[in-house]
DNA sequence: ATCGATCTTTAGGCTAATCTAATATTCAGT
DNA sequence: ACTGAATATTAGATTAGCCTAAAGATCGAT
């Protein structure tokens, strides 16, 4: 059983890891708003407990032992917040910090019947895929919405990031996980982006909002 | 905010005032499965804080502020039994370890929506009453099934126990809240009681098992 | 009224998780 | 290769929450 900073730190592996091959002692303090000294020291205990690689100076990596505790925490977290906005009418921008808390419920009987209440959903709220119980994600490929051409049509399929900044902006301008649009036009001056729904609604993003959302290829 | 530890001694306390006007140490470090000296710790702590009332050797009371925390940790964490039992399909032999997990979950956001999600219960699975968001308890005149006479038709109201035991043995009887049934019969050698349903169903209990079940008069 | 059993508190110590400050390492730019 | 900036680790302190052991308080039975 892993106490709850235990678990935190090694989420925090994981998604930095998502990112680039090693987690950062700094990033993970970063995450977890604590200091690096702490990390450090935990990290220790989490390498002594067989849940990480800790090369000292040069980062930590999960372990695949490790990697099975996370991607749990992740289908909790994923799932939770499935609940909250599906079921209990949450917005997608408040539902991070409170699926953060409820993730750390351990019972495992508990996440296989919230599963199984909400249909075995494949992705969250946010777009993002909830591993199986198995830790298995599904498959799905995605790219940047920033590294489209004008012209494709494509569809919105996940935000990354956890900021509820932008969730709430998406949120402001009409824009949702699923939505099926085409790039219309790109701005040379600022590499922002126009794009129309098949309603023939027109949306304007920036670039660095397309750099955070994530589409799909239309399959139709 | 109270950390986990306040929260468990503060609702102990209120537990145990339900029973006595006072809550002693030792019985709230039995509730707590800690020593009575961490539970003086506690008092003390609470006591500053303003939460409980502790006259040393006298056992400890809530304060009306410690009186309203300990409402809202019921209501939570009947809610969430609620929840469990009637929208996951948990048996109600099975909640109670994980609702106290769940209630300690902060928001008090998720659990108005929860409230409105279970169209606001006014008792649990077990027959519990649960607290509105205001503290209010909803009104209810019970006594217990021990102190019925012979010939009464009464409806079971709730189960006077936290221990998984007695609800497995009530499911195994297929007893369950909300069952009406007459008293038949009083065994004078044992104390034993027996019922009928109005299907014609018989039901054989213990008088110890008949303390702690909870009936309300039938209104009609 | 006192004694003994029971309960409570106090005293002192332990561990987990944090911090700050000091020291050590890495690495990019010269 | 060297150096400085950034980053990481170690050392040592703090806090919350728990413990054991010892001392203190209460209270019913004599």
């Amino acid at each position: 059983m892993l106490t709850r900073s235990e678990e935190d730190h090694i989420k925090a592996v994981y998604g930095l890891q998502q990112a680039g091959p090693s987690a950062f002692t700094k990033d993970i303090a970063e995450r977890l708003s604590t200091k690096a000294s702490s990390v450090t020291d935990m990290l220790k205990k989490l390498a002594e407990k067989g849940l990480v690689k800790h090369a000292p100076y040069h980062g930590a990596t999960l372990t695949t032992k490790g990697k099975r505790q996370a991607l749990m925490l992740v289908r909790k977290h994923r799932l939770w917040e499935t609940f909250l906005v599906q079921r209990l009418g949450f917005g997608w921008d408040e539902v991070h910090v409170i699926a953060e808390e409820l993730e750390h419920v351990s019972s495992s009987k508990l996440i296989e019947r919230l599963d199984a209440y909400l249909e075995h959903p494949e992705f969250d709220p946010h777009g993002d895929p909830i591993p199986d119980r198995n830790g298995k994600l599904p498959e799905r490929s995605t790219r940047a919405l920033v590294d489209c051409s004008v012209g494709e049509r494509v569809k919105l399929a996940a935000v990354r990031d956890t900021s509820d900044a932008l969730l709430q902006l998406l949120d402001t301008k009409g824009l949702s996980i699923g939505m099926v649009l085409e790039l219309t036009a790109r701005a040379e001056f600022d590499g922002s982006l126009e794009l129309r729904s098949k309603q023939g609604t027109s949306y304007s993003l920036s670039e660095a909002v397309a750099r955070h959302l994530l589409i799909t290829a239309i399959t139709a």
